[in-house]
This record gives structure tokens, sequence and C-alpha cells, in this order.
DNA sequence: TTGACATCAGAACGTTCGTTCTTTAGGATG
DNA sequence: CATCCTAAAGAACGAACGTTCTGATGTCAA
């Protein structure tokens, strides 16, 4: 067989059959599930079929053994895509799953909450009022992240920097000014993403 | 407690381990590897857990008993306290929406798909090189939609705007010129929402 | 002080799972 | 017409798995 083939042969056909079980199911079952799954008998060809789908990429395995889909398993045909030729960025690995944007966003999803944005201080760092932001828990940032602060009891969106040898806060809004907090600073979070929705 | 406590306790703990176990390897494992995320010894317990998870509904099984996700299962919480960017707001008691940036995003899955922005021709309108633009493929805009138009064969996003009742693109950035298309302008899609990851 | 309850640990057990090996059927090749 | 290759079937086996029971703590209220 050609060593890189994505999907030789009757391959494509079981991905299909594959790709339509994780969308019910969200998970790859057990070889004896995925016999009725590929509508076959032998559960050793349905490893056979699995190892040549992790070979070409579509799945891979977790320490403990289990099958899980990659990022190329969600990826679409741009078939459906009406496009003329020479585009200058690929649609290729675009539109995966239902959650792919919460997955490319969030990294420790029980540390990470949703603030929306008030104001424009930030507008400079291209974020805008309504805006939301992803905020990653923790009270440790490097100078230069974009942090949630709590100054005197409120949250403010802003820049860690240093003046002095002191953490200040700094609006990326010339019409504001510096934050230079007195005593130590407390930290919420640190932005790690940002989400806009446009109204029509 | 009452029967639909979302989680009580310390099963919120246990839910945010599984949460973040889930984020890195997209399946939720045996009651023995759940041990082990779980911190704790006894696999009667890891089941008794996964149990009250489902009755909160977090999890669901599927008819061959294996255990996965749930769509709230992925919702993360919005704060109502706003991050204000200018004038400060006083940090009320926060009762905690929750969200799934996809579903707050996307309103069409089919018709909806992700474009890396390059370059910095809408810097104007807080859209950065880098960010992603969430994409509803149609064919109709209306005048001042952002939108990503095909001009000689490549995706380009701009404001649509009308000059002399003709369709212009617009940039908004001052170093970039209005494309005035000769002939039809064909549109690939617009902009409803966007998508921006900071890096550390 | 007692008992209820929540939180776990540990063992026992039958079932299922993944893996490997052997065998079979049919089409292509030569 | 022999033989290779692909596409499966099927059996065999130890390890892993889910489930259920029984106990051991610790906490809190009565």
């Amino acid at each position: 067989m050609t060593d890189s083939n994505p999907s030789s042969s009757r391959d494509a056909e079981y991905l299909a059959k594959l790709q339509d079980y994780y969308a019910d199911w969200k998970s790859i079952p057990s070889y004896a599930a995925l016999c009725d799954v590929f509508g076959i008998a032998s559960k050793s060809w349905v490893k056979a079929i699995l190892d040549r789908l992790e070979k070409a990429g579509y799945v891979e395995r977790t320490p403990d053994g289990m099958w899980i889909p990659t990022r190329q398993f969600f990826a679409r045909p741009l078939s459906d895509v009406s496009v003329p030729a020479g585009m200058p960025v690929m649609v290729n690995d675009t539109q995966a799953d239902y959650f792919v944007i919460d997955d490319m966003l969030v990294d420790a999803p029980s540390k990470t909450t949703l603030i929306p944005v008030k104001g424009d201080s930030m507008l400079g760092a291209g974020i805008h009022d309504g805006d939301v932001a992803v905020i990653e828990k923790r009270n440790l940032a490097n100078v230069g992240d974009i942090v949630v602060a709590i100054v005197d009891g409120e949250f403010t969106l802003k820049t860690l920097d240093k003046e002095r040898g002191k953490f200040i806060l700094r609006p990326e809004n010339q019409a504001y000014p510096v934050i230079r907090p007195e005593g130590t600073l407390e930290i919420f979070g640190v932005l790690i993403g940002l989400v806009r929705k446009y109204k029509h």
C-alpha cells in the first residue's frame, strides 16, 4: 500500500460510517460495536481498519488505548464550497465539528470564564465594547499580557506592564489614564481569547 | 440535596477535573483511569460520581454503556459582571449564565465556515492579522456588512458599501485603497463573528 | 452518645475487550 | 493454472472492565 495514502479503496467508506457514528454519539465504541457500525463480523478486521485510519491520520489513541478522532477526522471536503480556483488562504481545515471554537480557545475548561467587555479603553488592542473576553483564571501573569485585574474591588481589563519596578495597568487608548495601583495588584485572570458577534 | 441541583458539594470539583481531562483527550476513559483523574482509589465511587453527574445532566451514556458528555458539559460561565474598560463598575454578586461559544456565534452550521484573516486592512474595525473570521456563506449582503468577496479569484474581507449606485469594497485602514470591482461583485459570505486567540 | 449520612476503599465476579493467530473466499496477475 | 493480494471470518486467551457488596472512616445533628 502507498503509505501516505489518506484513505485507500474501501477505507473511505468505513471512515464515513465512523464519522456518522461519531456525530451521533461523540465517541468511538469498542471493536465489537464497530462491527455493527461497519457492517462486518470480524473484530480483527475492524482493528485493521482503525490501524490504517490511524496511519492516515484520522484517528489516534489515548495513553489508555482508547480511540479518539484527530482534527483531520472533522475536516470537511470543500466540494460543497463553490469557489473559483486560486484562493490565497485555503478553507481546508475549517468548519470542524460543533465544538471547535470552544476547543480552539479553551485549554482548561474549569479555569475558563467568559466576561463581556464594557467600554473602549482597549480599543487600540482591537478589543471593542460588547466583545466577550475569554479569561483563564489565575493570579500570575507576565508583563505584556492583557489581564483582568481587581482594582479597588472592581474588575478591569488592561495590559499588564512594569514601571520603575512596580506593576501598572495600561489601557490601549490614549483617552484613558494609566492605573498605578497602590499596594498589591490582584489579578483575576489572563485574557486568552476574544469573541465578537456581529448583529444583522 | 435537591435532586435538580447541578453539582452539589464536591462533585463540582470532579466535574472540573473531568472537563479538563476531556479537553485534553476528547474522551471519557474507564473507571480505573478516572480514579487517577479524580485522585481517588475506588472504582465504585467513580461510578457513583458519574451517576450523579448524569442525573445533573452533564454526562450521558451510549447504548453501549460508554460515557459521553452532553451539551451542558461544554458550557462555561458568562459573568454578568462586565469588565469595564473605562469607568469601573462595582462587582455585584455574580450570577453567572452559561454559554457555549459555538452556539453563540454559529446559527447555521452547514452554512458557516471559519477563515483566518491575513493582513491588517481591516484594523480600523478591530480585525487583526491572525484573527479567525466566522463567515456565513451566502451571496447577498447589505451595505455596511463586512463581507468576504471574491475579487480576481482571491478572497478578501472588506466592508460592503455603495458609491454612485455601484458596490464597492471598503477597507478599514487608510493605507489600503478602496476596491471598485468592474462588472459584478461576487460575494462569498458575510462576517457574523470573530475569534481571536492570544498566545502565551 | 448515638445514629444518620456522605465519602470513599477494597474485594469479588462474571462479562467484555483488545490482540493475535489461523483460515477462507474471491479477484487479479502472470 | 498457480499464486499473490485484499478483504474478511472466527477462535482463543489473558487482561481489563463495569457492577455490586461490604466496610471503614469522618462529620454533623439530635
